[in-house]
DNA sequence: AATGAATGAGCCTTCATTCAT
DNA sequence: GATGAATGAAGGCTCATTCAT
C-alpha cells in the first residue's frame, strides 16, 4: 500500500515520522476545512499537530504537496467506495440505490466538507480538479448502468453530474443541528429516489 | 427636499460618486468571481476600475464591505425574482414551476458564480453567510407553500434548502461547454420536476 | 532621461519617490558591495535606507529587479565614460592611454566593487552577465581600435578580454592601504603600458 | 605509536572514514563550484557523496569548516607548485617563466573556480581571505626574486599582487570557446612576458 | 476630495545545525 | 558511529489599510 504523500515529499523512513506525518494530515484537514484552501496557513497547520513548520515542509514540501496528498486519500476512499456500490448495483432496486448513495455520502462525512475547500473552492490547480471530478462522476456513471441496464452511456453520465451535485448536499448537511439534519437526509434520499425512479422508467 | 440652488450644485458630485461606486463594484464583480474572495486584491480592483486606491477605500472602508455590497445586491436581485415567482406559483403545476426555477436561476447567470465566490467559499463571515441562507431558503419556501397549497411549513422549508442546492447546479452548468451544458440543464428539469411532483403527490 | 528603474517597477510618480528610490539605491549598493548579492538581504537594505520594506518592493519588485537597476546604472556610466575615452584615443599615445584606462577605473572607484559583487559573483542571470561583458568589451575593443589604427578587429577583441580583467584589479587595489594602493596603481599604469606599447609595435 | 594490534582493529573504519571524506570533499567541489558557497547546501553536498547529512557534520562541523578544508587543499596544491617553480625560476629567462606561470595556472583548471566560489564571493571568512591571498602573493613573489635577482623585496611584492590578479584571468579563460580560449591564453601569455621583460630590463 | 506613497504584519519556504534512535 | 527526523531563525515577498500631500 503507497504512502498517501505524492509529489517530491520525503517518504518517512522511521516509525516516528509516520505517526508525525498522520497528525500533520489531521490537522491539515481540519485547518483547511475550517479556513479554506487559501485562508489556511501552514503554521497554524504545523501548529495543530504540535509539528515543527521545518518538518512539516520535510514531508509536504509545499503547501500544494499537502493539499494534494489530502485530495488523494480522499479519492481513493471514494473510489473503493464507488467500486463497491458497482458490485452491489446489479441486485437493488432504484430505491435501494438511493438509500445506498446517500448512505454512503454521509459516512464520508467531514471529508466531504475537506473536498469542497480543495476542489471546489478557487487556490487548487484547475487540472487537479478536472481530474477529480472525471473520476467521481465516472465512478457514479459506471454504478448507474450497473443498476439500470438499459441506461445509454451518454445518459449515465449526464445523470451523474446531476446525481454528484445532488450528493454533495449530504455533507452540507453536516452543518445543520441533528433534528435539522436528520430531515433534510431523508428528504435527499427522496428526492434521489423519484429521480432514480424516473430514469428508471424512462428506459423502460 | 432640498431646494434646487444647493442640490444643483452637488449634483454632478453626487453623480460622479455614482458612477465611481458603480464602476467599482463591476470590477470586485469580476475580480471576485475570477480569482476567488482572498485571491483577489483591492489594488486590482481599484486598477480595473480606473480608481484611486484611496478613493475605493472612500466608498468602500474594507475588503469585506466591498464584498457585502455585492452580495446584497444579488440577494436583492434574488429576492424580487422569487416575490415574482411567489405571485405565479398558485398558477403553475409542479412542471411548470420546475421549469421556471430553473429558468430563474439560468438566469442569474455569472451572479452565482459571484456568489459562490463570496459565500460558499471561506473568507466571508460566518454571520453574513447564515443570513443569506436563510433569505434564499425563505423565499423558496415559500413559492413552494404557493404552489402547493396543503405543504407543511417545515415540510417546505426541508424541501427549500434541497432545492436550493439542487438549484446550485444550474450555476455551475455554466463551466460546461455548450453541447454538455443543454443536456445538464434539461437533466436539472427534470430532477426537479419529478420532484416536485412527488412533493405534491404526497401531500394529496 | 529615462529613470533607472526596470522591468516591472513602479516608477514614482511624485517627488517623495524620487528620493526614496535614490536612498533605497544608494543602501542597496552598499549592502550588495559588502555582502554580496546572494547574502544581501532586501530586509537590511529597507532599514539602511529607513524604508518600509513594502516601500521598498513598490519600487524595486524583487531583489534582483534591484540588482538590474544598479547594474545599468552603473553601465551607463561605464558606457558614457568608454565612450568619451574613444573620442580621445586617436591623439593619444598608449603610454597616455594606459594612464587614461587606469584612471577611468580609479574613478568608477566603489562602483566597480558592486559590479564585481553583482556580475562575478553567482546570483545574477547569466544572460545578464553575459551582456553585461560584451557590453564592456566592445567599449574597451573601440578604444583600442582608435586608439592603435592599424589593430585588427579580431586582435583588438581579444585584448579588450585581457585589459578588461587587468582592469579589474585597479578596483581591487581600492582594499588596500593608501600607501601599497599608491604603489599598486602605479604598477598597474606599468603593465598596460608595456602591453599597449607591445600591441603598437607588433602592429607596424 | 599505536601497537599494531589495536591499530589493526581500527584500520578498516579509519579507511571508511577517509573514502567518506574524499566523497565529501569531492561533492563540496562540485557543489560549491556549480552554485557558489551561499547557494550550495549541506543537504545537497551530503546527498551527492551518498552520505547521510549527520554523517556529514560529524566530519565537517560546519558549512565553513568544509570550505576551509576545500580551499587549504588547494592552496596546497598551488604552494607546492610554486615551489617547484621558485626551483626552476633561476634558470629561466622572462620569456619562459612567463609561460611557466601560465602553463601552471591554466593546470590547476577547475580548482580555480572553485577558489574564486570560496574567496573572491562574499560569505568566507575575511580572515581566511586575507591568509589565502598571502600565501599566494608570498609564493609568486618568492618565484619573481629567483627569476630576477636584482629585484627588490618591495617591488616583487607589488609585481606579485599584479601577476597574481592577472594569472586569475586564465581560470576565466575556462569558460570561453575552445579558439577563443586558445586565442586569450596566448594573449595572456605575451602580457605576462612583456610585464616580466620589462621588470628585468628595470632592474638592469 | 483625490491620489498614491507608506506601513508592517504575516505568508510560504529554505537550510544550517542538533539530537534521539 | 550512522542515520535521518526535528528545529526555528530568517529570507523574499504580498497586500489590506492608513495618511500625507
Amino acid at each position: 500500500m503507497a504512502t498517501t504523500l505524492s509529489s517530491g515529499a520525503q517518504e518517512p523512513k522511521r516509525q516516528r515520522g509516520h505517526l508525525r506525518v498522520a497528525a500533520i494530515m489531521e490537522a491539515g484537514v481540519a485547518v483547511f476545512t475550517e479556513k479554506g484552501y487559501d485562508a489556511a496557513t501552514m503554521t497554524e497547520i504545523a501548529a495543530r499537530s504540535s509539528t515543527a513548520i521545518g518538518s512539516l515542509y520535510r514531508f509536504f514540501p509545499s503547501k500544494e504537496s499537502l493539499a494534494d496528498a489530502l485530495l488523494s486519500r480522499y479519492v481513493q476512499h471514494t473510489t473503493s467506495g464507488f467500486a463497491t456500490l458497482a458490485d452491489q448495483a446489479p441486485a437493488m432496486t432504484p430505491h435501494q440505490l438511493a438509500d445506498a448513495f446517500v448512505d454512503f455520502m454521509a459516512s464520508l462525512h467531514s471529508q466531504r466538507s475537506l473536498a469542497v475547500a480543495l476542489v471546489d473552492a478557487r487556490g487548487g490547480s484547475d487540472e487537479r480538479r478536472a481530474r477529480f471530478r472525471e473520476t467521481m462522476r465516472g465512478g457514479i456513471a459506471t454504478i448507474l448502468r450497473n443498476a439500470i441496464p438499459h441506461l445509454a452511456k451518454a445518459q449515465s453520465e449526464t445523470m451523474a453530474v446531476v446525481l454528484l451535485h445532488v450528493l454533495k448536499a449530504v455533507a452540507g448537511a453536516g452543518e445543520e443541528k441533528p433534528a435539522a439534519r436528520r430531515k433534510l437526509l431523508a428528504e435527499i434520499r427522496k428526492l434521489v429516489r423519484v429521480y432514480l425512479e424516473a430514469a428508471q422508467n424512462d428506459t423502460d
